[in-house]
DNA sequence: AATGAATGAGGATTCATTCAT
DNA sequence: CATGAATGAATCCTCATTCAT
């Protein structure tokens, strides 16, 4: 009896670990039902089984993303605690990239990027990801803030945005160009924009000119 | 005589231009000969007449692109003369994305995106446009620094680099978020950061804490 | 339980029956795919789930015929027992013909005719049919050579080549000239001339001039 | 003015000669007007000035291969004067086979084998062609007999078609299965069986077996 | 005579989905 | 839960032809 239900729910993990890969390869449009029904050894019917449509698997996928993203358990550590675990969760990305030899950018902005006005539920699932990553970051920059570390001026929310952005548009950019080297700069460029914000930054480029 | 000349240019432009707008709106993928031969008015046949394929006409749609970055007769001022062209020249496209509601991203980014292995024409293509716009921005910090208003450390290269990939990120995330207020925040942030590679930012700091 | 396996494979068979026929009356080439999904009454995606492409149904045909030939299910009686036997071989051939108003020539041979460089699977496949149809006619001489029925200089495979190459000549020139009375002759010229090969021809000759 | 005339003749011969090559290459429903008006260096409005459509090409193909044969301007002679001579005239065939390295069958049989009850022109052209063939070589055989070199027996006019569909059977086979040695035995029966009409050949059978 | 722009029907194939077993 | 047959709209592209210059 439960062996029945867990076997169930296997094949539809399946179908959505497969479905996640070929996404984040392709995109979304690229990807047919029957590719995904054969990469993941599955029946037509199956596909239909689990999911109402090629949409709501879509949706499946995100809200995947979205649990490990949530809960802890994604292969990168969301839950920053100091400027290196930031450092780290940058690299991680790119590493991401690396792995797949610069050919794939962030899976989120590959389907979000495909996302038109007739995608509404799919935006908003990528929406929420992204709130909910921003507010993994936050608390660290909140906590430093508090803690007396960064500026007045320094605005939590608005860093962890801009990690985001900046870390969508450096592996857009690195996929565009085939090399690493992009993103690893533009990762630069925003940590020293965000340590511009640490009240030793601030003293160091008082007393000794710049880092 | 001219008109000999002329008769099948101005379809074929019409059809790049349909077709530009189509991909900016929906992607590439989502895009069939079909919907651009209807949009732009012509017979199926002009198409494949004028275009060895779809993807030649990509080819052709970036190609037009990149004379207009190159000559400067794109919408936006790629050649930067000051710190307010650079502002102007990101609150341009953050402008154009208004214009459409939010809906839609930057023209390469949203092509660049969807590019797979199989694509590497496309990719070249858009790997080209980028470095020109590269080009056409750093001028303007390498004259900065060799006026002597830029820190020894500022590398007009990287400068240009991290523009590009912020005001991708950012537009990538307004478009997911229906939001401007992302990319603005995003473009404040690369603007603060690049300012804080001149002289007056630098003693600015050190006298008078952060700007 | 039979059910199911049948459901499918009789709408498979359907399509290659129609196929069949419509290459047969027309040519690979002049029949689409669309022509033979309307004749045999089945769905776009029918076709392209029983068969990899148009190709891989032509492929598929060809394998029906070469199973039909082994076997003998064909409604041709490849194995020759007497000259009788021969003789109704070849005459079986013209009947077809007629039965189609002379307006179709061999399957076989028109299929083959239309094969270019780029045919290579199909080409094999043709030859492989030919190969196995002359087999199933070289038992009849080696029989009547070994029992002495044939002279010494008889060579039982050129013989059963002999045989194709002619009604497959005879059949071509038949659809052209619309009329049986070019492969009726050329028929019976093969057959005079296999004749010759046996004792009781050449005794005749000695003896009573020519038949 | 002569000038004028004698360059449009050029280019229509041009695109029947181009014409004619992709026919026998890979006959004429696989080759379209585009086709042949790329390899022959033409416009496409040349190709319609000059042939009222498709099929109107492919008879003037054929009305330029009919002369040819007719005042013996063909590569191919025709007109056979002597045993060693009908010899030759089946090995020419069968050279030019080799010369395309054994994809190509017969020009005429190639186009003929296309023929389906739309196509009566084409049909009645060919026919005409393989008639004027025929005549070309009934003379040899209605000599050797007037000259009492033939059985009584022999058919000229028989004879001569056995010639034809023997080598269209024959090389419509070679072509299949790429390679000669199909061909040449095929021919070799033939001439056997033509010269079991000589009277010589009748001596020999009865005076000293076969030849 | 020559060029090539324009047209639209049709060909080959894939897609997303539903249905029957 | 599982399989895969069935459907038809859509995609991408080629074809044969006509038309304007």
């Amino acid at each position: 009896m439960k062996t029945r239900f867990v076997r169930g729910a296997e094949t539809r993990r399946r179908i959505i670990r497969t479905a996640a890969d070929l996404f984040h390869k392709q995109g979304v449009r690229a990807t047919s039902p029957d590719e995904i029904i054969e990469a993941s050894r599955t029946g037509k019917g199956q596909f239909y089984h689990y999911f109402k449509n090629k949409e709501g698997l879509v949706h499946e996928v995100l809200q995947t993303y979205l649990e490990g993203i949530r809960d802890g358990t994604a292969p990168l550590k969301y839950a920053i605690q100091s400027w290196e675990d930031l450092r780290e969760w940058f690299l991680a990305q790119v590493a991401l990239q690396k792995s797949f030899g610069m050919t794939r950018g962030c899976p989120f902005g590959t389907i979000g990027n495909e996302v038109t006005e007739n995608d509404e539920l799919i935006r908003q699932d990528l929406s929420l990801i992204f709130e909910v990553m921003k507010n993994k970051l936050i608390p660290f920059f909140v906590r430093e803030k508090s803690q007396g570390r960064l500026l007045k001026t320094a605005d939590p929310d608005l860093m962890a945005e801009f990690c985001i952005a900046t870390i969508q548009g450096g592996m857009l950019m690195a996929k565009i160009k085939r090399s690493a080297q992009t993103v690893e700069a533009t990762v630069h460029e925003c940590l020293t924009h965000l340590k511009s914000y640490t009240i030793q930054a601030d003293r160091q480029l008082r007393g000794l000119s710049a880092d």
